[in-house]
DNA sequence: TGCATTTCACTACATTTGTCGTGAAATGGC
DNA sequence: GCCATTTCACGACAAATGTAGTGAAATGCA
């Protein structure tokens, strides 16, 4: 498995548009992210490429022989990766305390109170 | 209240530093961070002035005319603004995904789930 | 088949971050 | 008062990040 590389805050805009359906080309990742990034085509390439030699992105040729990008990574992986490194910066490592404060900073629906408290509890007994 | 300014990884450490006891003169920091980092004294003053520069400590002079730095934004804010963008940028912002990835991921006590618990009811009669 | 458009490989350049080194200025002891 | 030590203010420099621009090459169409 593929350790997962440190990606950096605009790149992770580019893999969240192709985790969330791949492959695509350059411009079509592009228009992908146009509502919410306003960035040129250049930028959107640059950061494709970087994440190439990352090896977090994978290319391949389309019937039309230009070249489409796809995840290289599980999005599952990195997510975890992500998340170890902040909790490691700011609870210490620990995951209560970050549990602990998501849990009071949050705004959640009894549904959602009912449905974390099983899985604390799957949690467990596993 | 002053808004939690960005504060970089390696910065992070100075602030748990001065959060845990403070006010601290620049080689105070040094020596109580020597275990962990091992960073040279200038490395340190450096990352002290860019976090005065930023807004996230101040100085005082000490009795003996040296200079001493204590933080000038709550360890609490800072926590909360940093998770905040984590959520942001990993979770798109839903509490609910994030809680639900570390409560999965998290090796917890009974104990500490009993009390997690506990808190996630409270989130809702507040 | 010649031109307009798209694709790409490079280069660029300002910021931020991580790590110090230098050299002057201030201080504490003797 | 003089020297060794500490403290600081600045400067340095490489790597990572954010954000493109240029110019050549490949393609699609009229």
């Amino acid at each position: 498995m593929p350790t997962a590389p440190d990606i950096s805050e605009s790149e992770w805009s580019i893999m969240e548009a192709l985790w969330e359906s791949s492959p695509k080309t350059a411009s079509e990742v592009t228009k992908a992210l146009r509502p919410t990034m306003n960035w040129a085509e250049n930028t959107v390439r640059t950061l494709l490429t970087r994440l190439v030699e990352k090896g977090a992105l994978k290319t391949a040729e389309n019937a039309s022989g230009t070249r489409t990008f796809l995840p290289a990574v599980k999005r599952e992986a990195c997510v975890r990766a992500e998340s170890e490194s902040f909790m490691q910066r700011i609870f210490g490592g620990a995951a209560k305390p970050l549990l602990v404060h998501f849990a009071q900073n949050s705004k959640l629906t009894a549904e959602e109170v009912k449905e974390l408290k099983k899985l604390l509890d799957q949690s467990l007994n596993s």
